[in-house]
DNA sequence: TCTGGGGTCCTAGGACCC
DNA sequence: TCTGGGGTCCTAGGACCC
């Protein structure tokens, strides 16, 4: 009789990541893009966010600016689509329910990624379910994923992207054997690695460390001294200690912030102040969709990055008196602080509006100096933000405030060219069935 | 001509207090 | 009047993520 091996007590992480994501997700709707080249673009359809495996081979680089791969779309035939969000945060919500259903616990970590940490589970098992999940999102969602195993979070990232890469692997990877890891440090560059970027790259590359394999052996008080604690977390990972903790979601949010690219330069400080205006009324609907209110509003413009035209950057923030979600005190604000920051002769591009130091009430600390508003001025400030907001709820922009008007009025600042429709949110974008 | 939009976390430095 | 260190809190800015 065959005898069971013990348990293993140790822990381990499946990596679930969705394959291109925005471009399956486009694909879920015209399966006749299956195998062909697909891109798709950023707001304003400014750079290249998401691209299919065809167009990755064409070697195209994710960000590419769209202006720039022109002469590619037009010689290889590839499909452009504009940004969708409403479309891909829905399949990404149908895609962590099916995960929810297979696995105890889900960590969501962005729209296409998730970590299910698994206890006492041998290591046949845990392929056998990473294989059962990916073939049940295919078949449920539509979407493809690659799925990574392995005793820490940022080995498991690595080994989803070898298993992304690498076709024999058939989507899962798993590392959960010393001899495999060693192996996948020793081919990952240190660039591969989640929490080293382009600055911490050069930096190490400069001491001489090039492989995932040469930062995991190297002393972790040392270098977090040198570096960060980041960094050092980072190390003790790649040697298979897990300590990388993932915040709960969205009860710990911290700010809003809302920034958009202007399809054309602006100049004028009305024209800024109305978009930064049309930001602020944004960023307040999310907060109130959160429930929350905000004592602190940050604004800042700022011209190009690229060019020989003068370079312009500034930010500014202001304390409210109180707490408030009211887009009424959010736009006074707004409108000042761009005021305060606006320069003459630049040509400006870009826009950002920060809320941030949210409480959970609208209590506060009376101030003698300041003037507060009466409980019967709150209750009226909540109902009018509730109309406006259910109004909009049904139909975008059906209600606005006056210094947001230049925008909806005659769309100078957004303006994407490549829109599907919203197939899964919206009753008029349904998708059609010919017979 | 045309170059993303959100977020989080960490650190350094200044202000202030004891 | 001058000298000092340590702690806390806040903010700005950098680095990183997808």
């Amino acid at each position: 009789m065959e005898t069971q091996s013990p348990k293993p007590s140790q822990r381990a992480y499946l990596l679930a990541d969705c394959n291109n994501f925005f471009v399956s997700c486009e694909r879920v709707f015209r399966p006749d893009l299956e195998g062909s080249p697909v891109v798709v673009l950023s707001n304003n359809d400014g750079c290249v966010v998401a691209r299919s495996a065809e167009v990755k081979a064409l070697g195209v680089p994710m960000g590419s600016p769209f202006f720039k791969i022109q002469d590619l779309v037009r010689r290889h035939h590839i499909v452009c689509f504009s940004s969708n969000f409403d479309l891909y945060l829905d399949i990404s919500q149908r895609v962590m329910k099916v995960l929810e259903t297979l696995c105890e616990e889900v960590q969501v970590y962005s729209v296409d990624e998730a970590f299910m940490p698994m206890h006492g589970m041998h290591e046949q098992e845990l392929m056998g379910l990473a294989f059962k999940i990916i073939k049940t999102v295919r078949n449920h969602v539509g979407v493809p994923l690659s799925i990574g195993i392995a005793p820490s979070r940022t080995l498991a990232k690595l080994a989803s992207h070898h298993a992304k890469t690498h076709s024999e692997n058939r989507s899962v990877y798993s590392v959960m054997q010393q001899g495999l890891r060693q192996r996948l440090l020793r081919e990952n560059p240190i660039s591969e690695i989640w929490g080293v970027g382009r600055r911490l790259n050069e930096q190490l590359q400069d001491e001489g460390i090039m492989t995932a394999w040469d930062l995991s052996l190297c002393d972790v008080p040392a270098m977090s001294k040198r570096y960060s604690v980041v960094l050092g977390r980072t190390i003790a990972e790649l040697n298979g200690v897990d300590c990388v903790e993932l915040e709960p979601p969205t009860t710990t949010q911290a700010q809003i912030m809302w920034s958009r690219t202007f399809k054309d330069r602006l100049t004028e400080p009305e024209d800024l102040c109305e978009a930064a205006c049309n930001y602020a009324a944004r960023a307040a609907e999310k907060l109130r969709a959160l429930g929350r209110y905000a004592r602190r509003i940050s604004v800042g413009i700022r011209s190009s990055y690229f060019g020989n035209e003068p370079r312009y950057a500034a930010s500014a923030s202001l304390n409210l008196d109180y707490p408030t979600a009211d887009t009424r005190t959010f736009l006074s604000a707004t409108r000042q602080l761009v005021l305060q920051l606006y320069r003459p002769g630049i040509r400006y591009m870009k826009a950002e509006v920060l809320l941030s130091d949210f409480t959970d009430t609208r209590s506060f600390q009376s101030d003698l100096f300041v003037a507060v508003p009466s409980d019967e001025e709150l209750k009226r400030s909540d109902q009018v933000m509730g109309t406006l907001d259910s109004l909009n709820a049904k139909k975008r922009d059906t209600v606005y405030l006056g210094a947001q008007m230049g925008l909806v009025k005659d769309k100078r600042f957004t303006n994407p060219e490549h829109f599907s429709r919203r197939y899964t949110t919206c009753l008029d974008e349904l998708p059609e069935i010919s017979g």
